[in-house]
Formats: C-alpha cells, structure tokens, sequence
DNA sequence: CTGAAAGCGCTAACAG
DNA sequence: CTGTTAGCGCTTTCAG
C-alpha cells in the first residue's frame, strides 16, 4: 500500500508554488499556459489525484449526497435509488446510501451519521416509524427532500406518487369488470402512502357504490401479504376483489390464495401498487398501478441538485401520475360468466 | 440553514482547551471525571457532533468503504449490498456504493471517486468488460475484496460461490430425472462466474453420460434469457432440460417458452442459479440452485474489516456451497411418464 | 492530567 | 498572472 501523492509534491515538480496547482486544479483563476502546462505535466507523471476529503474540508462541500431508503430489496426502490445515482453521477457527486431496513432505530442513524460527513443533501424515503421531527431538524442544516413517502406538514421540496388517483384507478377498473364487493390488504398506515391509498379506495368505492367487505393493515413485505390473504380469505363471506397496496404485498396475497386453493382470477381478482419489474412473472401475472419510481428518483434528484445549488425556488412538491396495466390477475366476478 | 457548533465552540463553553475536548471525544488520555463532566455537558448542551470530514483529514481514515456492483435491481446483489452494509453499520462504517450496471465505464469512474475519497476499503463484484488492471492497481493502495466475480490471477481477497460444484448439482438432479438431452443458457463468458459455471456444465454433463444439445451465451438478464430461450425452442431436436446462467435469466426462459406454447415441465425443464427472492413465485416455480448472497456480503465485509484493521491474514479466498431447491420448474422429460 | 502547537491536504483571499 | 498566507475542524505529539 504505497503513499499517494500531494499537490505539494505536484508544486515541488512543477516548480510552482502550492497556490496555483491549485488554480490549475479549480480554474479560479486564469493560468499563463506555459505554467499551466508544467503542472500539468507533473500531475501526469505522479499519478496526482487530488484529495477529496482535504479539499471537502477547505471548502465545506463534500460533493457527497446520501440517500435513505426503507428496503433496497424492494425493487421498487432499487430502481428509485438507481435513477436518482445516475443524476447525481453526472453531475460527479457521490451517492452514499443507507438502508434503514425500516427500522426508525436504524434511519435515524443513518441521518445522523450523514449529517456528520457533511452530507450536501439527502434524498430520503422515510421508514414507518420514522421520527418526524429528527428530518425536519436535520433538513434545517442539509437540503432534504422526501421521497415517495412524506411527513405531516412537510414543508420542504418532495417527490410522490398520486395515491389517491391511482386506488382511484384501480378500483374503477374492479367496477368496470362487475366486481360489487371489494376489499383492501394495505401496508403500514403510518406511512403516508398506505394512508393515501386507502383514502383512495375509500372514497372511490363509495362513488362506484361497491360494498367494502374489509380494510386491513399489516406492513408493505411478502410475508404480511400471506397472513393478510390467509385471514381474508379465511372470512365467510369474502369479496371477489382485493385491491393490495403495493406489489410486494400482491405476490404475498397471490401466493396465500394459491396456498388456500383460491383460484385467482376465477374466485378473486387481486389488484397490486408500483408495477416492479416481477409483477409480470408471477402466476397469474399481476394487475397493478403503475407508478415509475426511476422517475420519481430522477426528479428528486433534479430537485435536489437544483436546491444544493442554490437555484432557489420555493418548496416544490412533485406528482407523478400513475397508471393502470392490466393483466392476469383481474377479471369478471364468476357470477358474471 | 445554521451552522452546526465545532469542538472549539466546546471548548470554550466548557472552558478547557480544544486539545482536551478531542481526548475526551476519543478516548486518547485519561482525562478527569470533573473535568470531562464539564466537556459532557458543554457537548450536550451545544448538539455538538464531531466533524467527520475534519476528522477523516487528520486521522487520513475515512470511516467508509465502497461497494460497487454490477447491478443493484438484481436481487442478488441488493441482498448482498444489504448484508454488507449490516456488518459495515456495526462497526461505524459508512458504506459508499456505486452502481456500475454493468458498464465498464461507470465502473471505472466509480473506483476513481472511491479512491480520490480516501475510502478506507472497497468490495467490488466486477462488471463483465471490467478493466482488472485497473482494479489490480486501486487494490494496491486500498484493501479491495473481490465479491462473486473475480479477475484472473487475482492475488487478494476474495468471496465466491462454488460454481462447479453449483452447476454439478444442477446436472445431476436432471440425470437424476432421467434427462438425457440437456443445453445450456448462460451470461457473459467474460465473467468467472459465468465460465465456471460452463465449465461445471459441461463436465458434469459429460461425467453423466448426458448429450449437450447446445451451448449459448448471453447477459446475465431477463431480456437475455428470453431470447436465448426463443433460440432454443427453435432449432430442431431441442433438449428436454435445460440449465441457466442464474435465475434473471431462467426467469426470461419461462417468459420466453411460455410465449412459443413451450409447458415447463412437461416438454421443458429449467433449472436456475442463485435462488433470488422471486425464484418461487414464478409460474411454475422455479428449480434453483440456491447461493446465499447475504452470506457472500456478510463474509466479504467481514474479511475487508480485518485487512482494514491490519490483522495480516495472508490473501484469502472464502468459497460458499450451493445447495439445490428442487420446486416446479423441473421434472421427469415426457419421453419418462 | 491538561494545554499549546503543529499539522492533515487543499482552497481562497490578498498582495506583489 | 503567480506566490504567500491563513484557515477548514480535528487529532496528536510534547511540554508543563
């Protein structure tokens, strides 16, 4: 493990002073090239990369944003991570990221520990337990925006999806088919998106006068999927329609309907949220709302950049729209056909 | 945005000196229970938080390493990163992660950004046109371990699968079946995982007495198994099994034989590699050979944390078993039943 | 046991 | 246009 190579050593080649290796370095200031050239050899010849955590140090920019997410396992959010690193790459920042697993415990050390590298700003996807006030503290020091999930009475920039429109979609889609009894199998509803979601179906069920046979919450993993279909399915009287607050939760209810004997479409038409890449492999192949999270982690991070540099605007509030795409996991109700 | 306090506003409220303050912070000397008392409260009472850029300066140690894999949308790998990161959290390490998707280019300019951070290590699984001189040279200067895939002649330390073995259980259980015709779908020839795998195939097969019908090669990506598997069904005399590459790939395999009218297992059987997530939700499930990738991140961040910390341990190459999860995607070829 | 002082490697005024 | 000089916030000898 051999030593690296300084601007000092740089300016000693060169035979310039340490000041202008570092105008070359930065462009501050305009260099006769015949100097410039000099240095410029020299840096070519040791190998000189210039130190990012001295020059993070002298001018109090890290270059370095950090991204908290809930569960990069959910591809909905590797993507969403995924988008969001191509931005910043472009611009040669650093993405450091943290997943908090949803353990509130976990993201809170995650914040702080970006907080302490001096973070330029964070993307964050706040976990269920999230402890509000610990962001909206530290979004008083670092540029923070939110994404796909919010805080009550955030006032800073955010990035989310329109949930309300899209259990809108979704369960018009459950009417139009001739489903009358509906159910909802949601995520954890101290998450803005399951509450949204549910508001949605709510509401829309009332104006397509669908009866809603039940409303049940668990978390947003495969796993509550299961015990969640487990119990619906295990009511007399069970809907022919379950809209299932996003797709991990769906694969969880298929797979619980499968396990029962339910056959699905025929005996129930299950409706997933976000469209990950799997919900066209699964058997059947899943109905669901598209939501584009690649989008939504490029636009936050747009807004980010855009905040870090000071291009100051107001705080922003973005919407991406969702969509409906159907396939296999929907159809009439039996006692249509 | 305020600004944040520094150990020298502590000192100062404390009344000590700042030497003092950074002792008490780092445990460097002894310092007096008054004393410190005093330092203790001053920190409380400030929110004061040390300055981890400034810190990484003097101390020339970063507290972070770097991960940078190939695809993170691949659960496999999300999981690994996870794991990872868990064992890097333990022991106050932030971890940096970069996404190199495959392309060379963003890879290279990953493990330049990494190194000109002063990362304190780095765990790279390779992209496929990977530039192992590179990485060979980075590894000089910083503790690299090499995750899943790894470079000829790699003199450091490493975290593989055992791929022959892998692919020798795979075979074995079409045998088993009574398979006599079998082919071969795989990714880029370029990666070591991918050639082992071929070469654990075709030994296999031969130590069998099975016929290879063919031999193609790909991505290691949905995209490329529905192609390839299109390929396949499509020439005259097709096997009646076939082994692949990993399961983003087998995945598309199913998707691809599904379109041509191809039933998995009554005229095709699959067997996949690494057992992701959602392996068994797929229509029909699908036979794998399972790979830890949790144990592969939680291995490969052990091992960078000791070289980190110096205990010379000489270059080191932990190799996990495979293990075979039989479920639908295989069975007995017609000709059998 | 505590304080003073010299850096870590780089940037950013400010002179010359 | 180039060099000098202070720092950035913290650690770490080394005296006292």
């Amino acid at each position: 493990l051999r030593k690296k190579p300084t601007a000092n050593d740089v300016a000693l080649t060169a035979d310039v002073s340490l000041g202008t290796v570092s105008h070359v370095l930065t462009g501050t200031h305009y260099v006769r090239p015949e100097t410039r050239g000099r240095v410029e050899r020299a840096i070519a010849e040791l190998g000189y990369r210039p130190n990012r955590v001295a020059r993070a140090l002298a001018q109090r920019q890290t270059m370095t944003v950090g991204i908290v997410l809930p569960h990069i396992a959910n591809p909905f959010f590797a993507h969403l991570a995924q988008a969001a690193e191509d931005v910043f790459g472009l611009e040669d920042y650093a993405t450091v990221f943290g997943n908090s697993n949803n353990d509130a415990h976990k993201e809170r050390r995650y914040l702080a520990t970006f907080g302490d590298r001096g973070i330029d700003g964070l993307i964050v996807a706040i976990a269920a337990a999230a402890d509000a006030d610990e962001i909206r503290r530290l979004a008083d020091y670092i540029p923070t925006v939110l994404v796909d999930r919010t805080v009550p009475d955030w006032q800073g920039d955010s990035v989310v999806g329109d949930n309300l429109m899209g259990m809108g979609l979704a369960v018009r889609h459950l009417f139009e088919l001739g489903h009358e009894r509906v159910a909802l199998i949601n995520g954890d509803r101290r998450l803005s998106t399951a509450r949204e979601r549910e508001e949605g179906f709510t509401t829309a069920a009332a104006a397509h006068n669908l009866a809603v046979t039940s409303i049940s919450a668990g978390a947003f993993t495969f796993e509550s999927g299961l015990e969640q279909a487990n119990a619906l399915l295990r009511m007399r009287d069970h809907p022919t329609a379950v809209c299932v607050g996003n797709d991990l939760l769906a694969l969880g209810v298929l797979a619980g309907a499968s396990a029962l004997g339910c056959r699905v479409p025929d005996q129930l038409s299950v409706i997933g949220y976000d469209d990950i890449a799997y919900a066209g492999l699964a058997w059947p192949s899943l109905t669901t709302i598209r939501q584009l999270s690649s989008e939504m982690g490029t636009a936050a991070a747009r807004l980010l950049l855009d905040r870090i540099s000071g291009k100051s605007h107001d705080p922003c509030r973005i919407v991406t729209q969702p969509e409906l795409i159907v396939r296999g996991s929907t159809a009439a109700p039996s006692s249509l056909r």
